[in-house]
DNA sequence: TATATTTTGGACGGAACGGTTCAAAATGGG
DNA sequence: CCCATTTTGAACCGTTCCGTCCAAAATATA
């Protein structure tokens, strides 16, 4: 038989989306990830199919994982609402740290390539749709808690905190504390009431 | 005497940003640059350094143009409310417009080169700043009014405007439809109460 | 060992880029 | 007319970029 592949392909999907979060698109370059995805420019090519493929890839990588991890937060045996709190505050604590401060990958990638690349763009909003629908099943879930009131309409409300999350990553990228984004998250949950 | 100037600096400055505003500043060359601004690459580098230098400009001249935007508005004879709520609505109805799916520039600077570019983040830092300042006087305003409930801190509240209006946008980057934005103005109107 | 496949590194091309420079043309006031 | 200044276009440099290609090395199975 041959040989096989001896890099893990999601593992180097990560890296490049990792460089891609950090510096955009248009200013990563080729050296760029195939340094951070520890693999030659040839094997790139040869399995993804061009720069532009690799991003497209990315994007849909990063709503795998994402969404999983919103999902897996509202399995979590605790008030829907404080489920809510605790994941933007952990996206609060992320634009801290100096070398996490990146924001939403979706988003980034909304704001710099969406109106040109339909092809990303679809694939971001089909990410943002599937980031609205965890937070669906949670505000219903707070609805049914009795923490949300029930006059609400969950869809819009959903819609709601995604932008609002959205909001807050993209104020932390200009705005390096952390209090100013926590007043705004106190007035978006008390917005849940 | 000499040779008069012959083309107006502050519409140039206009033109460079709408290219800047529209494709990002990486994705921008200086052949697009000088095509909109209508004059010699030679006379670009002559009257504004560099592009980044423009670039810089570029963020100083929107910051002058959109408080002043916002500040006009705050001085219309209506409540502070009705102000705010048109303020969004109408940031809502240009997303919608095909060729103005642009979002806020400072917004669209702060996500693609604020965090690895000091000089334009302090800029677009500032920018942001001097929109909550527009807000919190419409806020105050709205207090006093009897429109915006008392117990809310104006500056936290002017935050949560401000960070909301970015997260609208963003979201209307990926999401076509107006529907679904002005559901979320309407949520963020109401946590005004 | 022979075979099939992956991986690598480097070379290469063609294009675009930012930035500099210069000489010539254009312009308006003295 | 003369002069100071602006504007232009083009040429040029060095760099970076994406993408292609290939030959050699590495690797696992039969």
């Amino acid at each position: 038989m041959a040989r096989p592949k001896e890099f893990d392909v999601e593992e180097a999907l990560g890296s490049a989306m990792n460089v891609f979060w950090s510096n955009g698109y248009k200013a990563t370059s080729l050296g760029d990830l195939t340094g951070a995805m520890g693999i030659s420019k040839s094997s790139m090519y040869e399995t993804f199919g061009s720069k532009h493929d690799l991003f497209l890839a990315t994007i849909e990588h990063y709503t795998r994982t994402v969404t999983t991890q919103i999902s897996g937060a509202a399995h979590i045996d605790a008030p829907a609402v404080k489920v809510i709190r605790a994941l933007f505050h952990r996206a609060v604590q992320r634009m801290a740290e100096p070398n996490s401060r990146r924001g939403c990958y979706l988003n980034n990638c909304a704001v710099e390539v969406s109106v040109r690349d339909s092809e990303a763009g679809a694939r971001v909003e089909n990410g943002l749709d599937l980031m609205e629908e965890a937070f669906y099943s949670l505000v219903e879930r707070g609805q049914r808690e009795g923490d949300i009131a029930a006059h609400h309409d969950p869809r819009s409300m959903a819609r709601f905190l995604v932008s609002s999350l959205n909001g807050i990553l993209v104020m932390g990228k200009a705005h390096a504390g952390t209090e100013k984004l926590n007043d705004v998250v106190d007035i978006t949950m008390n917005a849940l009431a």
